[in-house]
DNA sequence: AATGTACCCTATCGTTTTAGTAGGGAATAG
DNA sequence: CTATTCCCTACTAAAACGATAGGGTACATT
């Protein structure tokens, strides 16, 4: 269960496009330093996140990206889809095309039950959220449970 | 946020243990029929699950595994962790080891409140539940919240 | 003691994914 | 016309993934 370091970077990237007051667009070579990533790496994420709708962007002198909607109509979980596909699956299948046979069937209803609780965090925050500094009150009150923060 | 086929074949290979009326050990072999496991990829998983305390070998003839404590005490969680390390990591390090700088610094609450989510439900189904064909009333409700099974 | 069963350990292997890098082309502002 | 900035394709090194292979070790039965 990793989350990889282009969704990482993707979400990063975006939340420094909304926090930016800049009143054009944002060169990637901003972005990149401004979130320690490698120039040429992110400009290869922003392309992904062109082309699912997130962000937009212009060529030449005084270009770079802008978001392509409002903050707060992008969620974590459109970035991470828009640049590593699914958000869950096991063996490359999406839970609901899985098949089990025999004693396991129930382990299907589990994989589907830890989609359902992902997308519940994924989905809930938005890029305007992050920007600000926050997030949703139904996610703080996950970070603020006994334990949340402990390691293993 | 993938499952690899590891963690897959770990938990149904421990559910089948679980589910069998064997009295005795029950032999790597007949578990990879039952679940449709490769013979040898199986025994270096069922290692590790030995490694982590999950389960018990004999050797010789009439040999093979034995869950190591009872099945109402092993999670899902515990079978994933054996065969691939922590639930959760973002790009190789454990939420609560990241350290996010300038405007992504509310990201490091989603990382944590996405793992809490993870645990919720990982942690929370036994071995004995799947066996017995069942999974929690709580990760039950999950499963038939409104979309659950819808894909995208 | 011999035999067959079954786990144990190390190594290897082909493919895919991950995390980048490189080169050069195309648009745009000034 | 020139500097800037995005755009597209290709490439690569290293790691992860999903296995497989060979040979060793323990145990029960005969």
């Amino acid at each position: 269960m990793r989350v990889s370091a282009k969704a990482d970077y993707a979400v990063r990237a975006t939340i420094e496009l909304a926090a930016s007051d800049a009143a054009g667009p944002v060169p990637a070579e901003s972005l990149a330093q401004a979130q320690q990533i490698p120039h040429r790496f992110l400009e290869a994420i922003l392309r992904d996140l062109r082309r699912e709708g997130i962000v937009a962007s212009r060529r030449g002198a005084g270009g770079g990206y802008v978001l392509a909607r409002p903050a707060r109509e992008v969620t974590v979980a459109d970035i991470v889809r828009a640049v590593d596909g699914p958000l869950v699956f096991v063996r490359d299948e999406r839970p609901s095309d899985l098949d089990y046979e025999g004693a396991a069937s129930a382990l299907l209803d589990v994989w589907v039950a830890l989609r359902v609780n992902v997308r519940a965090v994924l989905e809930d925050v938005t890029v305007a959220d992050l920007a600000r500094g926050t997030v949703p009150d139904a996610v703080q009150e996950l970070t603020d449970a006994e334990g949340a923060w402990r390691n293993p």
